[in-house]
DNA sequence: TTGCACTACCACTTTTGTGGGGTTTTAAGT
DNA sequence: ACTTAAAACCCCACAAAAGTGGTAGTGCAA
């Protein structure tokens, strides 16, 4: 049984998918979520999905960061791109960090349904179209073969904890008061923060929220 | 039992809301479309629904053109529009053409069944958001005769240089890093920070970039 | 001519950020 | 049962910023 978790901001959707899939005895929806700091709250429990159907076009927090830092942060999971449209820069960000899959909204749910289940066995799968424009831009980098083997490292998920202290920090609490309020050292506070820079590879608070907010992580 | 028919140029979407209202006893879904000449064709046979729910974001032909001719021809079809945000202008000229409800992508699969049976009852219909709208234009038409537009004085407007800066500050450069990028004293960068804080009432870097990432001030 | 954006300066305190060093607890795997 | 890995906890000292609370000149526009 492959386990799915849909992310789409319009609830409707993600209640509809879910009904079509209710009776499938290949694929099952474990959750569904409708932003980013709900499904990530989520995989920081642990119950890890096969593959995630991510929409693309999420108001604000965009679709795209969402599948990044799902891939730097829990690199066993596929992630199923679904979107009203493509760009070519959209697409070649995108297979850089590593989907598995690039779906229009063109696609039926037959379509949608094999295509999940390619992801999960491991092939990469996407609409025609899209594979039409990645063809004509490997043709282009035919010529020059640099090989660059860029691993994402899987820093870990934020733990529970991670994600509490995060939320103090853009609630503009100091270390201090964060300690106060969560009766811990201040020393264990900053080492907190200290460990969230680095997951979240940034350098400062700025990034720290600015990274946190466009995850959805924090409100 | 309601005749609803859905028109919405995402395959899945369509036939995951009939999935959901396969078993219910109060709305039917007659007919989905992908297309508006579908749509037509359908309705030109004769067989009439009650209501009609039409998403406006439909690549080639808007949704809103969709609707006009709805009006036009049949004029006992209910028109609830379903679309992912909302303008001024989109719903006083929704709002002329005679559509009987305006949902955001935000709501829910309940909210959107009690709103069919509303709309379907004679009842117009529409999220508490684009009410707010509609009532606020309301009342700028009451009290406000003169047509001086006012700025957003959410947080006090902030200078191009300000933004500038804020969004150099997301970038996760230090005071002295953008003062070298900008050509301006460390001092002055400081100052603007100083202010900015104190226009969008916050109190430290996390609030600012909290706060300026909510209100789209930075990217 | 009043206001404001923009610039610049300074002294001072607080906080952040760096780069280490640990222990204890908890969950998972062989 | 034993090992291991990782979360969660704690500590320190120093460097580097952020943040506070002022002052103040310029130039432009309502």
């Amino acid at each position: 049984m492959i386990k799915l978790i849909l992310l789409d901001d319009h609830p409707v959707f993600v209640q509809g998918v879910k009904a079509l899939f209710s009776r499938d005895e290949e694929i099952s929806v474990e959750e569904t979520f409708t932003s980013g700091i709900d499904l990530f709250k989520h995989l920081a429990k642990g119950d890890l999905p096969d593959v995630i159907l991510l929409d693309i076009d999420m108001g604000k927090v965009s679709g795209v960061e969402v599948a990044k830092n799902v891939f730097q942060l829990y690199s066993s999971i596929k992630v199923i791109m679904f979107s009203t449209y493509f760009s070519n820069e959209l697409i070649s960000e995108l297979l850089e960090t590593g989907i598995s899959g690039y779906l229009l909204k063109s696609t039926g749910f037959g379509e949608l349904k094999s295509s999940i289940k390619k992801v999960a066995d491991g092939k990469f799968c996407c609409s025609g179209e899209i594979m039409e424009v990645i063809l004509e831009g490997y043709k282009n980098q035919v010529t020059n073969l640099d090989a660059h083997e860029e691993e994402t490292k899987d820093s870990g998920p934020l733990s529970e904890r991670e994600v509490e202290l995060l939320q103090l920090i853009a609630d503009e609490l100091t270390m201090k008061e964060i300690a106060e309020k969560v009766f811990l050292s201040e020393h264990t506070v900053k080492t907190h923060r200290k460990n969230l820079m680095a997951k979240l590879d940034v350098k400062n608070t700025a990034g720290l929220i600015k990274k946190a907010f466009i995850l959805g992580l924090i409100e």
